[in-house]
RNA sequence: GCCGAAGUGGCGGAACUGGCAGACGCGCGCGACUCAAAAUCGCGUUCCUUCGGGAGUGUGGGUUCGACUCCCACCUUCGGCACCA
């Protein structure tokens, strides 16, 4: 669509400048800012503040363009909040306990905290290197005992309102890691470790728990967060909350033994219960004739692996303890079982079995020639008969065979059930949840030592603050063994009761690291702030975190975890409100350039320090924007950025060469289209920058810069407007690419610094349009395309749409019966 | 099996609230500059076409004057959960 203006274009000779050298201007500019302490954020209440926080980084050794991919848009976020007004908190640190280090230890033979200490100092070079607005004054390390010191002091408050807890119980371990996992660090379907896939197996092992059940309900309350739908999602299933009544039957040896139901209104219909082989009551139930079955049954479980156990497709298996119980609602007698369906670690661990209206006991009794007592009619199909059902029936109806309930229909049922139990004292209404107490013990070296000390005299006593933090010793045997090396320490364990005085030791396990993560962000508000874990007025001012972004794979850990301790932490007045973190975002995962994910062994890493070597570091960052959507990532394409380096270089020769320009003749048409395509961009880059949509950024400030390079064809380098769309589009490019903003900046002779100006203005007038394209379609498609006043009415878009010799010729004589006007859009003519 | 996200040119991706599908860029083609090449600049680039037009946003249906967008069913890919009583 080349417009022929048939105007003689301006060739005029063109200043010569020097190419764009990023590696020329980059370091020097990234020097000066942290001279000039730019990004130092101070607490200002005569300014909106913005709390902008990234997921910190673990100590690796290497970021990876990963990590730039997630940090380098927050950082143009962040920049572009600051030029908004806000005073924007953009703080950094390190996630630096955990088993890594201790392998990479093992591996290479250096200490622990030499391999993190070393890391973190080439993560500092590389993450300076990405030119970001970090306030490195506010940097905290989570393995500095000037940090760990804090986390420990979180876990006596946590204790101290019962909310930590020591308990023996069957535990996941991982036998590589040598240590024991949390619930959510186990994954899959085949159950393996999170970190290095080996599949755990179970453990019966003292541990500490913190009370995250506790807050069940709670963490399901979504209505103080914008968080993403999926996010929300997943955290509600892995909370599990599920509506229904526990029921307490009696064994005929007069035991209660109680269970949990989401449908209470099926148990006329229970025809046997079932235990898990681990239930305490089972070896009291079992009669001595089935002693022997029972016994081998439930050794049969503990050697079989969670893998096996859990397989859903598996044959259910079980055997018949012997004992007896009675259901309360119609004095039955009914058989117990045990089988490793039914799951000691949830509900009660004890069922009961409705075959009817449940496949998984449907199954069970058919194998095993259990009665099946149909207790619910769905209407419109044939009368149920238990003994020639197929499989469970779980649509609703009328119930039947229900002594007092029978007629009542399903939906009621339930409500008239657990009223019903409540009413006679045999049961009442419940709730379960999926959700499990946090495990935090981990028998490893490379962790905030748990503060606790093991008294013979006294029992389990915690570690007085005064004597904060417990500090790990840093010669210590670090082979993983299955014990916590601390353990081994031949002197490290041995300390003073603080309550009686008399020999005692020291608890030897350490801290899952992500306790140190729950916290992280209060750490930053003061980082060597030593009266507490952060200066009460900086959390005033700073708190909650306004924007946070990082990977979705956190949504059932990290995610979950910081939430649960914010809300222990504000009931125990630590705290304030209902949330740390307002509004989250994602961003996806650049994968390698084979599209697979990338990993060393599959060799397809792209190294960010080769790429800024190559093209600089504004080109990277302005490449991950704009080559990706952000919320989706994708694999890494290597071709891809060169449109990127052209645009940057566009950008370089034009503000140089038109620096001087002179005002000469201009037509006022061209004036006209620059300012409303600048003013178009603006509108377009501070929606899309609000939204996370960098893709579109950068897009539009090509376009912008496309039509700059056209107004100077036209002559326009010289004029007032051409000077406004330079500084304009350097100030929209300064978040994104900030050194080469803030070079041709200076070089325009603009003040030091870009990043203290403000945002350009919108202004909708020069945005406006003044002549639009009306598209004209008969019955639908496209028959012409009219170029008309922007604010032309109704009738005159239908006047000079029919007078179209294409729409005409298409509508073949006929009369239209129906004439639809979009405004400044469309005229459709029906016929 | 259940829950969720995504399917648009050769490629990455645009498309506000149902109103011109393919912005911007990569790649490719042609041209200019050059002894030549690179770089740069200009033009073109969804497919088919009898040049009138026709088809087209994973597939099939539906709603509507009009559907990438809304509804129903299905297919594929990715992610989560998985005997949760």
């Amino acid at each position: 669509m080349a417009e022929s203006t048939g105007e003689t274009e301006i060739t005029a000779e063109r200043p010569r400048v020097e190419r764009y050298d990023p590696a020329a201007i980059e370091s020097r500019w990234q020097a000066c800012w942290e001279a000039d302490e730019l990004y130092k954020a101070v607490i200002d209440r005569s300014r909106p503040k913005f709390y902008f926080l990234t997921m910190l980084p673990y100590t690796s050794g290497n970021l990876h363009i990963g990590h730039w991919y997630a940090m380098a848009p927050s950082d143009a976020r962040a920049r572009f909040k600051r030029m908004q007004g806000y005073n924007v908190m953009y703080p950094i640190g390190f996630d630096a306990f955990g088993l890594p280090a201790e392998n990479a230890a093992i591996q290479r033979n250096i200490h622990p905290k030499t391999w993190t200490y070393q890391n973190i100092e080439n993560m500092r070079r590389q993450l300076r290197s990405m030119g970001a607005m970090w306030d490195w004054s506010r940097e905290a390390i989570s393995a500095d005992p000037e940090y760990y010191r804090w986390t420990q002091w979180f876990f006596l408050k946590l204790h101290e309102h019962g909310l930590a807890y020591k308990k023996r119980s069957p535990v996941d371990w991982c036998p590589k890691c040598n240590t024991t996992l949390a619930r959510e660090q186990v994954v899959g379907e085949d159950r393996v470790c999170e970190r290095c896939k080996t599949p755990v197996i179970k453990k019966d092992l003292d541990q500490w728990f913190f009370r995250i059940t506790s807050y069940a309900d709670e963490l399901l309350d979504f209505s103080h967060l914008d968080w993403p739908e999926p996010v929300k999602l997943l955290q509600t299933n892995w909370v599990g909350r599920s509506e229904g009544a526990r029921v307490v039957f009696h064994t005929e040896g007069g035991d209660p033994m109680e269970i949990f139901t989401t449908r209470p209104d099926t148990l006329w219909g229970a025809t046997f219960m079932v235990l898990a082989p681990e239930h305490p009551l089972v070896e009291k139930l079992t009669t001595p004739e089935r002693s022997q079955a029972v016994r081998a049954y439930v050794q049969q479980t503990q050697r079989q692996t969670d893998i096996e156990r859990e397989a859903v497709d598996r044959e259910k298996t079980g055997v018949f303890t012997g004992g007896y119980a009675i259901n309360p609602v119609n004095g039955e007698r009914i058989p117990i079982w045990i089988a490793d369906y039914v799951l000691m670690s949830y509900g009660t661990g004890a069922i009961m079995a409705v075959p009817a209206h449940d496949q998984r006991d449907f199954e069970f009794a058919r194998k095993y020639g259990l009665e099946v007592r149909p207790v619910i009619q769905p209407e419109g199909m044939e009368p149920l008969d238990g003994g020639s059902m197929t499989e469970a029936v779980t649509e609703y109806g009328a119930m039947i065979n229900s002594g007092p309930l029978t007629g009542t229909p399903v939906d009621q049922a339930i409500e008239r059930t657990i009223a019903y139990l409540e009413e006679k004292g045999i049961g009442e209404r419940a709730v379960n949840y999926r959700l499990r107490d946090w495990l935090i013990s981990r028998q490893r070296y490379w962790g905030a030592p748990i503060p606790m000390i093991s008294c013979p005299e006294c029992g389990i006593v915690p570690v007085p603050e005064d004597q904060l933090p417990v500090e790990l010793p840093e010669d210590v045997e670090w082979r993983p063994t299955g014990e916590s090396p601390l353990k081994l320490h031949p002197t490290w364990k041995n300390t003073t009761c603080p309550r009686c005085g008399g020999p005692a030791e020291r608890e030897t396990d350490t801290m899952d690291t992500f306790m140190c993560s729950s916290w992280y962000h209060l750490r930053y508000l003061s980082p060597h702030y030593d009266k507490g874990p952060f200066d009460p007025e900086e959390y005033d001012y700073w708190m909650p975190v306004d924007t946070y972004t990082g990977g979705v794979e956190h949504a059932t850990m990290h995610l979950i975890y910081t939430r649960f301790f914010h809300k222990a932490c504000r009931d125990m007045g630590i705290t304030k409100g209902p949330e740390p973190m307002l509004q989250l975002r994602n961003q996806g995962q650049i994968l390698g350039p084979d599209g697979q994910r990338m990993s060393k062994s599959r060799g397809n890493v792209v190294d960010p320090d080769e790429q800024v070597k190559t093209y600089g570091a504004d080109t990277v960052r302005a490449y991950l924007m704009f080559g990706y959507r952000w919320s989706e990532g994708g694999p890494w394409n290597p071709d891809n950025i060169h449109g990127v380096v052209r645009w940057l270089n566009r950008v370089w020769a034009l503000v140089l060469e038109t620096a001087g320009a002179e005002p000469g003749p201009v037509d006022e048409k061209h004036v006209r289209a620059l300012q409303r395509k600048l003013h178009q961009t603006i509108r377009q880059a501070t929606h899309d920058l609000d939204n996370f949509e960098f893709n579109t950024v950068v897009a539009a400030l090509m376009e912008l810069t496309n039509a700059m390079s056209q107004a100077r064809a036209k002559g326009l380098a010289g004029h007032p407007a051409f000077k406004e769309a330079v500084q304009s589009l350097l100030l929209m490019m300064a978040p994104l690419t900030p050194h080469i903003a803030e070079e041709l900046w200076s070089r325009l002779g603009k003040p030091y610094s870009i990043h203290q100006q403000p945002w350009p203005e919108f202004n909708p007038e020069l945005a406006a349009e003044e002549e639009i394209t009306l598209v004209v379609q008969v019955n639908g498609k496209v028959r012409d395309r009219i170029r008309v006043p922007a604010d032309i009415s109704e009738e005159e878009a239908r006047a000079r749409a029919l007078a179209s010799q294409a729409v005409q010729r298409h509508m073949g004589g006929a009369e239209p019966r129906k004439i639809i006007v979009v405004r400044g859009r469309l005229v459709n003519i029906v016929i």
